[in-house]
DNA sequence: CTAGGGTTAG
């Protein structure tokens, strides 16, 4: 072999992007025999598992064909399986490196220490912990600070603790590391103590106070001390963003996101992605289109996480149109995440058998599902009456496919059978799982028994679900509406007294609605001189017109907790239909109004909903807890199956 | 030729 082939070969190495470019470079390298060269070999190897995508299966044939991998074989697939789906074959990786005799170094240890951590594997945490000590390696620096995260990864802040009072002297990562560990063990006294005590701090050590911070629902703390924060980067941006988005505060997100624009800085994809994702679930879809025309003028909108984003974005303020014109033309690269998020958009939106289509394209594009696919592809199953499809997709799922099944997708299967009225069925299945029903099971069944009123059933599961998670407000709403529905009045009060006795609050129900970039939020209210004069005469006209076109409240479903001569007062001042009146008041009459609502839509307000899309000639698009609901002409998109 | 801490969509 010559230096020039070589040198070409390394070449070509570097600016290889793809897999199938990757097996041209081998290709041509074994020609030569320049694939037994260790440089050559490693690099291709460290491509194929760490760099390139879907090329784990090629690195792991890559390293089974060299006769004697050198540990930096080892290391490289022991690193690029510690990061798959699949942590438990980077432990295995590292077994097989032991019965060959190579000693792991420093290296080593970092990838599969990650490997239990992504396993959440403590046991496993511990044995790995004692080789590191028997190699000497305790208080290596890089070795200490992966042990540190990987007890914290796996909830034992003592033992994180301990392996960091290892490290002869910590630096700032060490630091860091260890405070980001009192805050997964919720010690956030503990985080503060450190972060005082830290000898010195970079950027880094204030944005995992900031991540900390709002991960405990601390905003206050997260806010004040961002104000204080000397050098904000674009990770405290980001982290200020998203954490306040996952925590519901909308509002503040999409603040701080104006307030970095403002400031001069240059959003990236992360502040991007967080302020969709706000968009998203506060369904402001004005804002929402507003961030797409910023992505695309900041050159981040052919970035897949942002594309992700703006389809997921679109798909859940009602927009299935956009969001498959996202999909469809915009997205050049797609991930799994794509395929998955345009499944469940179609699937939310009601259309079971174009989710399942698109599963079958996604396939024939050469992208492998996974768990989180299936549960995309089941609720579309459900959600759509496809029982026998959702049946052959549970079975494939592991026997063709090889994927474990969680409880999410028996979850699923509870729900497909339920829905369609197979409650026994459903029964049976959960008395067959080989997991543990947890309370989120049950509580599907109940569901079921509400939609189709089997009292006996829904007694039996309320058993089951007082000793899994007996202070669960909705699971009280849903048996005392199924005794309501038929006719079991002191049944009805017997829950109600119980909730009174346990102190079960009910989940305030509220609906948003977005009105010149402004999202409006309403909450049911007890009182109706607390709802906006101008919504509570919009809605008192409205509901004056349904009933001269024939409406009837359906008062069954709030029996339980108003008394009778309240009863129609009550449904009257349900969160969708006050934002519903104030979107009839104020926007103008073509455009649709959009809700979004935090617990399933009640059948009143759905027939509400259904009578003014078509006394008004208005499309009204009303996301609830499960789905889209979208009213034209008087009929909805669910087919009234929610 | 490889590492450790902070933000990222289903």
């Amino acid at each position: 072999m010559s230096i020039n082939h070589h040198l070409q070969c390394v070449s070509l190495l570097r600016d290889c992007k793809t897999l199938s470019h990757l097996k041209q470079i081998h290709a041509r390298a074994s020609k030569t025999g320049l694939d037994a060269d260790p440089l050559v070999a490693g690099k291709l190897l460290l491509l194929a598992a760490t760099t390139l995508a879907d090329a784990l299966d090629y690195a792991r044939l890559l390293f089974f064909r060299t006769p004697s991998p050198d540990p930096f074989m080892y290391n490289t697939l022991i690193r690029g399986l510690s990061e798959s789906d699949h942590p438990h074959h980077s432990l295995l990786t590292y077994s097989q490196m032991r019965r060959d005799s190579v000693p792991p170094d420093s290296f080593s240890f970092a990838f599969v220490l990650k490997a239990a951590a992504n396993r959440k594997s403590l046991s496993v945490g511990w044995q790995l912990h004692t080789h590191v000590i028997h190699h000497g390696l305790e208080s290596h620096l890089f070795v200490g600070t992966t042990l540190v995260s990987m007890y914290a990864e796996c909830g034992c802040l003592a033992s994180a603790r301990k392996a960091f009072d290892d490290i002869p002297q910590p630096n700032v990562v060490a630091w860091n590391a260890i405070v980001t560990a009192c805050f997964r063990a919720d010690d956030v006294k503990g985080a503060e103590r450190l972060f005082e005590r830290m000898p010195w701090k970079n950027s880094a050590s204030w944005n995992v106070m900031l991540a900390g911070y709002t991960g405990a629902g601390e905003l206050g703390s997260a806010r004040s001390l961002f104000l204080a924060m000397p050098n904000k980067d674009a990770v405290s941006w980001s982290t200020m963003i998203t954490g306040f988005a996952s925590n519901g505060l909308f509002d503040d997100a999409l603040s701080f996101f104006r307030e970095l624009l403002r400031e001069g800085c240059r959003p990236n994809e992360t502040s991007l992605t967080g302020v969709l994702s706000a968009c998203a679930q506060a369904g402001a879809f004005e804002s929402g289109k507003i961030l797409h025309a910023h992505a695309e003028k900041a050159g981040l909108s052919s970035i897949i996480s942002v594309g992700n984003a703006l389809l997921d974005m679109y798909a859940r303020c009602g927009s299935i149109l956009m969001a498959s014109r996202v999909f469809d033309w915009e997205m050049e690269k797609k991930s799994i995440v794509s395929w998955t998020s345009m499944i469940a958009a179609l699937a939310m939106h009601g259309y079971g058998e174009e989710a399942i289509q698109l599963f079958h394209k996604m396939e024939e594009h050469g992208t492998k599902p996974d768990g989180i696919t299936f549960i995309s592809v089941l609720y579309a199953c459900s959600h759509s009456g496809l029982i026998e499809q959702g049946h052959k997709f549970f079975q494939e799922m592991e026997n063709t496919y090889g994927i474990e099944r969680s409880i999410e997708h028996y979850g699923c299967m509870v729900d497909l059978y339920g829905r369609a009225g197979l409650l026994h069925k459903a029964y049976e299945f959960i008395t067959n799982m080989p997991i543990k029903p947890n309370a989120i099971i049950w509580r599907t069944l109940l569901g079921a028994c509400s939609i189709h009123g089997n009292v006996r059933l829904a007694e039996h599961v309320r058993e089951k679900l007082s000793e899994l998670d007996p202070s669960d407000s909705g699971d009280y709403v849903l048996l005392s509406n199924i005794y309501a529905v038929a006719g079991k009045w002191k049944d009805v009060a017997s829950v109600r007294r119980s909730m009174i006795v346990q102190r079960i609050q009910k989940t305030p129900g509220w609906s948003s609605i977005e009105v010149d970039k402004v999202v409006h939020t309403f909450v049911a209210s007890d009182d109706i001189s607390d709802v906006k004069e101008e919504v509570h005469k919009k809605l008192t006209e409205v509901m004056a017109r349904l009933k001269m076109e024939g409406y009837i409240p359906e008062i069954m479903s709030v029996l339980h907790d108003v008394e009778e001569e309240e009863k129609e007062d009550a449904i009257l001042r349900h969160s969708e239909k006050l934002a519903v009146a104030f979107g009839l008041a104020r926007m103008p009459g073509e455009s649709v109004i959009r809700i979004v609502k935090n617990l399933r839509i009640c059948p009143d307000c759905h027939t509400v909903m259904k009578l003014i899309s078509k006394v008004y000639k208005r499309e009204i698009v009303v996301r609830d807890r499960s789905r889209f609901h979208s009213f034209r002409e008087g009929s909805c998109s669910c087919r009234d199956y929610w």
